[in-house]
DNA sequence: GAGTGGTCTAGACCACTGT
DNA sequence: CAGTGGTCTAGACCACTCC
């Protein structure tokens, strides 16, 4: 026998998946659904909670419950990599029109607003352990923040840590105010002398912390896409480590991996 | 003025973060926890379900609240699609002995246990428009359910098309019986002389559909990764299209992109 | 049987939104 | 203002687990 909340649950998902509801409709109120379904509110918001953590309805304070609309994904290609390292030795005016972002998103540079904030940290037994240094060392930590300049949401939290020592060659790579750089981080690293030959990436999904979930503004109920990347250099050192945090249900990753021919 | 389910979520999430509340602890009952708090059972119970959803707490009922233990994460590399093209043109013994899975994992064979069902499909458009064929193409829909022996949750579902004309030229291919066949998918591709370039790999995140949840025994709250992964041959053709379902929780998605030298 | 979480009721009042 | 969802109460009974 299945629970109250289950039945209803079912007969508006149904309703849902038929069309018969479509996504941008309101549903009756609580209220509503509630007589209808010959049940107390609290069972009916029961149901309502299943189906937004599934996510096929929204609730709006004060306005109403809502079929969901698909957010236009944010896309990330690793072909990135690949694609930033060509223009290393570009035109600083060429690779200022340009960045890895614009590439994957197919926006213009003056529709993204970028914040980035810098500071040194001591490495923790993690950042540490991805470097294969000392827990201690002193670590550049730059703080990333990527918009559409006509929406407030970022399109993710980036983290990323370099080791001091290894950068301080330029010091203008220590300071944020020159952000953002022209050609990306392998433009910054190139200008030490350093040249990129593999980037790992590691992904997994986990819901947001509260306080990703208000900078991300994900619904509640939707998780976030975790994204660990290490790029080596050509003489095998690890010369970045960075942390992407993106809300699950508006990114893609599209990874390409290309077969040695017989 | 934060609501008091609030306030006693962060209470204990600060307690757990703390490690005042480790892995494995059990919480106190939901009638204590009201107690201590001076609220009512069902305020506790909204304070419980926001941490249950950020994934810090178990609920078993009948016995009671744990704080959670994180899963051993299941690992699946893109290396695994060169390192599966290298065993196809190895001696069938070999190739029967490990599959890309017991690569990924580090498990031996018998220790996996795969469920598979063929069955033929018209081409729907999704997966039509993947493969860049016409809606209704007759297509061979193969699902798989790996897991570990010693768990019931598998690992993921995977649901690979490829298009059957394409593959007719070895009935065996039609035949589930002949599952696992040694060397995975690229060996059976090379039976009919079909010869990998790249592989694409699209990753996003969802919460599961009720049936995902059931069938991949996910906590409630935790969301899935979704893999698209569209398979090219030397001639440019798509010649594999499928789907894996994974849970978030325990799944690392490990991609390596190699850079050209300069 | 005792203790746990799961479901449900029938209300109450508050906070937010659009008119 | 009226209507919406958000929070909260003080109970009730059920289903599950362990002893």
């Amino acid at each position: 026998m299945a629970a109250a909340y289950e039945r209803i649950a079912d007969d508006l998902r149904t309703a849902i998946r038929a069309g018969r509801l479509r996504p941008g409709d309101r549903l009756p109120a609580e209220t509503k659904l509630a007589e209808r379904f010959g049940r107390s509110v609290p069972t009916v918001r029961e149901a309502l909670r299943a189906l937004r953590d599934e996510g096929l309805i929204e609730k709006r304070h004060g306005i109403g419950t809502f079929v969901r609309c698909r957010r236009t994904p944010a896309r990330r290609s690793n072909l990135r990599h690949q694609w930033e390292k060509d223009r290393v030795r570009a035109s600083p005016e060429q690779r200022a029109r340009t960045g890895a972002t614009e590439h994957d998103t197919g926006l213009e540079a003056d529709e993204l607003v970028i914040r980035a904030r810098y500071r040194e940290v001591a490495a923790d037994a993690d950042v540490a352990g991805a470097f294969g240094v000392p827990e201690g060392t002193t670590l550049l930590e730059r703080r990333f923040r990527t918009r559409c300049a006509a929406e407030s949401a970022p399109f993710g939290l980036t983290t990323s840590y370099l080791v001091r020592d290894m950068i301080a060659g330029n010091p203008d790579l220590l300071d944020a105010s020159k952000e953002p750089w022209p050609g990306g981080s392998q433009s910054q690293l190139y200008s030490v002398g350093i040249e990129l030959d593999r980037v790992e990436e590691r992904v997994t999904a986990r819901p947001p912390t509260p306080e990703e979930a208000a900078e991300l503004e994900v619904p509640p109920g939707t998780s976030v896409l975790v994204l660990r990347k290490v790029s080596y250099d050509v003489v095998g050192r690890v010369v970045d480590v960075a942390d992407l945090v993106l809300p699950g249900d508006r990114t893609e990753l599209l990874f390409t991996t290309s077969l040695e021919r017989w």
